[in-house]
DNA sequence: GATGTACATTGATGTATGTTAAGAAAGAAT
DNA sequence: ATTCTTTCTTAACATACATCAATGTACATC
């Protein structure tokens, strides 16, 4: 097992060292998913966190009449979850699926707190978590609120270079909250002012 | 200095006794603003949370061309900051000012630190809200997503009746992410339908 | 190579929401 | 009470975005 992906997120992110990482491999479970399988169902309590060590995920809501709305996308070395589900112990609404082969990592509660015994640092990583994640999704709110379609699929690009490229475009406009005919609208009009991303 | 609401919540929510409770009382620092006063603006680190023992918040963003977006409300019993800029102790992009003259408690770090050594409860329930204001933002986003005003402004009232009932309705249309006209005609075909909300 | 499936684009049209402007209603100030 | 200011509503018009339907394109599968 090599998980690369993972034990350099633990290194530098979760600052533990190399000696800490050997002694937390026992408890280290991974699953992998192939396309289109999921993670989480709405109805189920979600009780892991998935860090994705190869491949790519998406977290989404289905309304009354059927229709998804992308919350979040995940790929390589991103977190991804409904806490609050595992943290109140109730039924997730939402949904994770696999938009690629994906392999992750489960982090359950149990292993959070026998890593954050080994190396007490990990409880700060985990709280910086909650906080950056806070902020993002106030920017998210925010361009929401605030910003034209055309806006927020700029600040899409900018913000998941690589998730542009491996998505298709469907899920994009349902991540930015419009269609997919317009999205293609919003395209051709950045083409026109000789736009160019890359 | 009463504080009736503060100390309710730290009795009731953050399981504090009434000995505890004595023992912060030096800690406390309370605020007064007018309304319109500014306790946050944007380029500003954010190095308190604001508890509000009497009155109302609000909590927004300004885009470019200088539109207001409401992110929050907070009324009584309410917490309300960008915690992110104190966290990362980086100037906050976010205005709160007083919609009603309001009393607040200031929380800064210090403070939380010096409550959770007299009851390490105190940490547990600061997790706690992280956790729930994660869980409303998502279904924020949700909702932005995947809803319509008209929908939208249901979910509004009936999340906030008190809010509902305080503020003007051009907020109200900030905060859901329409013209305040358009909030008008959305109450005109409610009431249309013979919507009673109360 | 032929067929099928998923996805992207385009055009015609409809609808929700934005814009502008005016007036009505409600509050605050004098 | 009178005036001033803010808020709310309404209407006419404009625009962004949705919907529906058709076509194009890439790819898988057979």
């Amino acid at each position: 097992m090599e998980l690369a992906n993972f034990k350099t997120y633990f290194l530098e992110q979760c600052e533990l060292s190399k000696d800490e990482i050997e002694q937390i491999d026992h408890l280290i479970i991974t699953k992998t998913v192939s396309k289109g399988e999921f993670l989480l169902k709405q109805g189920e309590v979600c009780n892991h966190s998935f860090f994705v060590e190869k491949g790519l995920l998406r977290f989404y809501a289905l309304n009354e009449e059927g229709k998804e709305s992308i919350l979040q996308f995940a790929s390589e070395n991103w977190i991804v979850s409904d806490r609050g589900s595992a943290y109140f112990q109730q039924p997730s609404t939402y949904y994770i699926d696999a938009i690629e082969p994906t392999t992750v990592v489960l982090i359950s509660e149990d292993f959070i707190n026998q890593v954050a015994n080994i190396n007490p640092n990990f409880r700060a990583h985990n709280e910086r978590l909650l906080q950056n994640h806070i902020r993002s999704l106030y920017k998210r709110v925010s361009l929401l609120l605030g910003a034209s379609a055309k806006t927020r699929y700029l600040d899409f690009i900018k913000t998941y270079p690589d998730v542009t490229l491996r998505v298709p475009q469907w899920m994009i406009a349902s991540y930015l909250g419009v269609t997919p005919e317009s999205l293609s609208r919003v395209r051709k009009s950045l083409a026109k002012e000789n736009f160019k991303p890359y």
